[in-house]
DNA sequence: GGAATGATGTACT
DNA sequence: GTACATCATTCCG
């Protein structure tokens, strides 16, 4: 994946990452997905986002290089998965919020410790948990053995539905929340 | 509908 | 340094 990929805009980016495959691999193994939800994260005029009052010890990621990825801890026991995007130091990034998982499905269903496909990747802190990810990675470069994202085969059948995020409470309304349509794999 | 669960940021002293 | 509210969620009842 080229970096002038995400030096476009977030909301192009949060966009074009819809129908990419994301693998993650680690000691015990391999695990990949579709890409199929996503949410921009904007940064000074973005109330909802981590960056919004500017750069602390826990958003440092957020304003470093794009492709650079960002994991987060929230509500004491989740991680979330982001990846840096726009203008270099802005602190803006996308947040990955499902996957279509495509392999490594019995290392996924193992630290999920779910069985059901759709409760794998349905949610930001899912696929998390799923891929494997810590707080080790927060702050490394995509492009790293631990981390790839390919474009997938063009989805131009797939239909993109853009609407108002989800879980925060700071500028609900705007619509930066990116993900197919009529598939099963998207968040609830 | 509501609990779990603890790091983080902000506003104080 | 201390106190307190908040939280880009998930799971269970």
């Amino acid at each position: 994946m080229n970096r002038d990929f995400f030096l476009q805009p977030t909301l192009v980016v949060a966009r074009q990452l819809l129908g990419c495959v994301l693998t993650s691999r680690n000691n015990e193994g391999e695990t990949a997905g579709q890409i199929v939800e996503t949410e921009a994260y904007l940064g000074s005029n973005d109330p909802a986002s981590h960056s919004h009052r500017g750069l602390t010890k826990r958003n440092q990621a957020m304003f470093g290089q794009p492709g650079t990825i960002y994991v987060y801890f929230t509500y004491g026991m989740h991680l979330c998965l982001n990846l840096v995007t726009g203008s270099p130091g802005v602190g803006e990034a996308v947040l990955i919020r499902a996957l279509e998982p495509l392999q490594g499905l019995s290392l996924m269903r193992h630290r999920r410790r779910r069985e059901d496909i759709h409760d794998l990747c349905s949610g930001p802190a899912k696929l998390a948990q799923a891929l494997g990810i810590t707080l080790a990675d927060n702050s490394v470069s995509l492009n790293e053995d631990r981390f790839s994202l390919k474009l997938g085969e063009v989805q131009s059948s797939q239909k993109i539905i853009t609407a108002p995020r989800i879980g925060i409470r700071q500028a609900e309304k705007l619509p930066y929340r990116f993900y197919y349509a009529n598939n099963s794999f998207v968040s609830k």
